[in-house]
DNA sequence: TTGTACGCGTTATCAG
DNA sequence: CTGATAACGCGTACAA
């Protein structure tokens, strides 16, 4: 009794149905989808009723054949699922994009993939999915991005590298001077022997944040030697704080690049015996819910990440939207937010 | 000096430009972009030259348009952005999914929303921007899912409520015998007053669990009262925590529907002076992540959710081929892993 | 093996 | 205000 077809669905009502039933062209049912107020008001009645009787929804792929657009964003992420998921980070940002994208008629496409699918990802960009793409946790690295923006409206998350067309669209906070109130909390509350755990160097982020702290450590003449480069992530900070106090065991203080890697880097503390804040003061960056998680609430420079997904999926929209007065670069404000680590 | 044609972006190229290049028809070029084996080998050769040569790539709503195949799939989770980044597991079934997917031509399209936005959801699921869709953390409420059947391959992840079809296809673990293994544990541990938190009991993974609970206890003639209900939250579970600690405060033996909802439990406990496993054992169920990541490495019931996830895309890929033989239902193994909370 | 011609469901440009 | 009709880019019988 088996029955080979089984794909036999019910097809989807197209224009051409609902015009027959409502006993106009497509055209008119087509203005009456697309909200033409040039319809007379029986019509769209009529029109409207058919469409309720069929249950009719346009055909995307059809649409934006004729339309040339999509309706349709992507948010690229260069990253493992595993650091996207792991970090609260990336969550407020997409938070940020989807409540501002939630105002509007775009549909979100989340591409998260690292360098192997990495080419998968650009066909389908290219292949005419998207009006725009959305690009967070840019690496150096990353070329893909130059053919990306030749093709559609890009906007960043974070200042792209330097090798970059300078006319790119980004949203940012100033990561240095984050850094700077950072590590000058640490000098206030009288540490002498300061270190920082960095982010990814290969990425603006974590080349900015360490440019920072060391910039203030300079200004007052400390020595800017205790950095121990990181990847933002825990056990990448884990293993940074064990090479750190092994080679400056006398640190007291530590400026960290994100409320992530903090975590990693009292979880190590702790498991040594350093009390923080008693020995060694720890001040975070983002102050996303990995600073409140842990068993120490952390201090940290607030960065406000929501909004910064919300400015970049606005700036993307109005770009659509052919606002020529869109500002190539956002920047956004941080400070700081004192709890127990420092 | 404004350029209001600043949308003049190089047109991508198409079949028919291909076709002129290497001097065949489109047809043919359509053959070798599809890999057809009826191509001469010279002719496939220039034709790819020019594909190179051109960059081209296919544009998918035409050739959606014409094959009614979308080579996309969703992946439907009807919960809160917050939810879905805070609990781990689901990270692990995404991430299970992709490693399917990415032996596949098929690209994913993750559509998290909650009731409101629910219906632009399902407009975007039923507008043909996808071929089949995964359902993952699926409430009793949410009624799209049957209009969503009716139009789409669809399988779940997770035993559909009662209330659905039954030719429905699903991934699940018994959680009815992994609740029992746990609860089990803090028997034979030796608790004699033994309670729990449940998940969400407008969820089959919720309801199960506490039946498992339930029904260990009523085996052995243990009292099954001391359930207190909250929703697979942190901040929920913390809460019935701390009902449950008032109406039984003789508890010695906690038994957590999710691993996440039991870093909640025992930040009460540690709150409120009560050691654990010390003074009350805890044992969770996920083994995710959430499991490691508190100050007590937790004891819990492991399901495999990452293959759980595989599993999903993997019966989905098999019904888009068109095989007859799936299994609607795939059940998978869980098993206790002892840590130190119990 | 290759090319021709039609259709997929919409939008957009014209007449009327 | 409404209705033909031509694109949009590609797949695919069918014919050659």
């Amino acid at each position: 009794m088996t029955s080979s077809v089984r794909q036999a669905r019910p097809p989807q009502p197209t224009l051409e149905m609902v015009a027959e039933v409502a006993g106009v062209s497509r055209a008119t049912v087509s203005r009456v989808v697309n909200g033409s107020t040039k319809v007379r008001p029986g019509i769209v009645a009529s029109v409207t009723a058919a469409i309720d009787e069929l249950n009719y929804v346009p055909n995307r792929a059809a649409r934006s054949l004729a339309s040339r657009q999509t309706q349709a964003l992507a948010l690229v992420v260069p990253e493992d699922m595993t650091r996207f998921f792991g970090d609260p980070y990336f969550a407020a940002v997409v938070q940020g994009i989807t409540r501002r994208l939630d105002q509007s008629d775009y549909t979100l496409n989340l591409l998260v993939a690292s360098s192997d699918p990495l080419h998968k990802t650009l066909r389908y960009l290219r292949s005419g999915n998207v009006d725009g793409a959305l690009i967070i946790s840019h690496h150096t690295g990353d070329d893909f991005v130059a053919e990306l923006q030749a093709t559609m409206p890009v906007v960043f998350g974070g200042r792209p590298s330097a090798a970059d067309d300078l006319e790119a669209y980004f949203v940012d906070v100033d990561n240095a001077a984050g850094a700077e109130r950072g590590t000058q909390r640490l000098i206030d509350i009288g540490r002498r022997r300061i270190g920082s755990i960095s982010g990814a160097i290969d990425m603006p982020a974590g080349i900015d944040r360490v440019t920072g702290f060391q910039r203030t450590l300079d200004r007052v003449g400390m020595p800017t030697d205790a950095v121990e480069y990181a990847d933002f992530t825990v056990v990448g900070a884990a293993a940074a704080t064990r090479r750190l106090l092994e080679r400056c065991p006398d640190i007291d203080g530590i400026f960290v690049a994100s409320d992530l890697m903090a975590t990693g880097a009292v979880a190590v503390l702790q498991e040594l015996g350093r009390s923080v804040p008693g020995d060694i003061a720890i001040v975070g960056f983002d102050d996303s819910p990995a600073a409140t998680s842990g068993p120490i609430p952390l201090t940290t420079v607030h960065q406000p990440s929501n909004e910064m997904g919300y400015a970049m999926a606005d700036t993307l929209l109005r770009r659509l939207a052919g606002d020529e007065q869109v500002p190539h670069r956002t920047i956004m404000p941080t400070h700081l937010v004192l709890r127990d680590s420092a």
